[in-house]
DNA sequence: TTAAAGCCTGTAGTTACTACAGGGTCAAGT
DNA sequence: ACTTGACCCTGTAGTAACTACAGGCTTTAA
């Protein structure tokens, strides 16, 4: 498979795959003669891997630390089970600050005149 | 006033504070005989503007609009409101995002079984 | 044969800051 | 008078996680 195979077949931009190599989260590709890189599909599945834990929000280093847990042959559970507590805990503080803002947001939408007023009221309280 | 003094008492690093007047967020600031930045009141609230509109969420980019908006002589709230409803749309498409998040999260984590199986669960379905 | 599509490397840009390095200034204590 | 420490200055580099070229190969299809 050729880099741009595994692009589509991942659904991921090209050169994220190279960047991913670059950093060390993808193992770096064998070449071809002509200096392509050549992936099979145990390709597919570390780069899955690595974009599925992105899609969860994981950090690079997260993710590094999943990937070396994943191919190590004593699976530390307990390490995997620490990493998604830890995680949960940060996504659940992010909502948080999100539902946070949302209502100040509304609250201050509620506020505003739609150009009825010659001072914004918006405005002002921002200011304030 | 300076630049600590300032700091202080918006709570915010000095050093975002000259990034602000880098970037042209804050205005330039005058100068003391020593060379040293010198604010005022009115300083105070215009860093405050900034800071209270990062905090909801806005970007620099929008901050700017706003603070265009804010002084000019004739406010236009229609420009506000959109601004507004606009973000709201994106904080609650990201709340969407890590509600989603955190729910894949807690599926995968119920999966755990803590170090009890010698194949992990949760590697597993992140590889599949 | 030639043009388009795909691959390569390496560098710079993005957002919103944060963290120095290297150096001047000021106020207080000895 | 002097020194020490706190404060200020500029400018550059680093952070996360990519994205977007630039410049130059190779391969593929018409």
């Amino acid at each position: 498979m050729k880099i741009g195979e595994l692009a589509k077949a991942c659904d991921c931009p090209i050169e994220t795959i190279r960047y991913y190599e670059k950093i060390g989260l993808m193992p770096r590709a064998i070449r071809d003669a002509n200096g392509y890189r050549s992936y099979d599909d145990q390709s597919t599945k570390w780069l899955q891997f690595i974009l599925r834990s992105r899609s969860l929000g994981f950090t690079q280093k997260e993710v590094r630390r999943l990937a070396n847990i994943a191919h190590q042959t004593q699976p530390a559970c307990a390490e995997v089970h620490e990493l998604l507590a830890n995680h949960v805990i940060d996504v659940r503080s992010k909502l948080k600050e999100l539902k946070q803002m949302e209502q100040a947001l509304l609250r201050l939408k509620s506020k505003c005149q739609k150009g009825t007023l010659h001072d914004c009221p918006v405005i002002d309280e921002l200011m304030a």
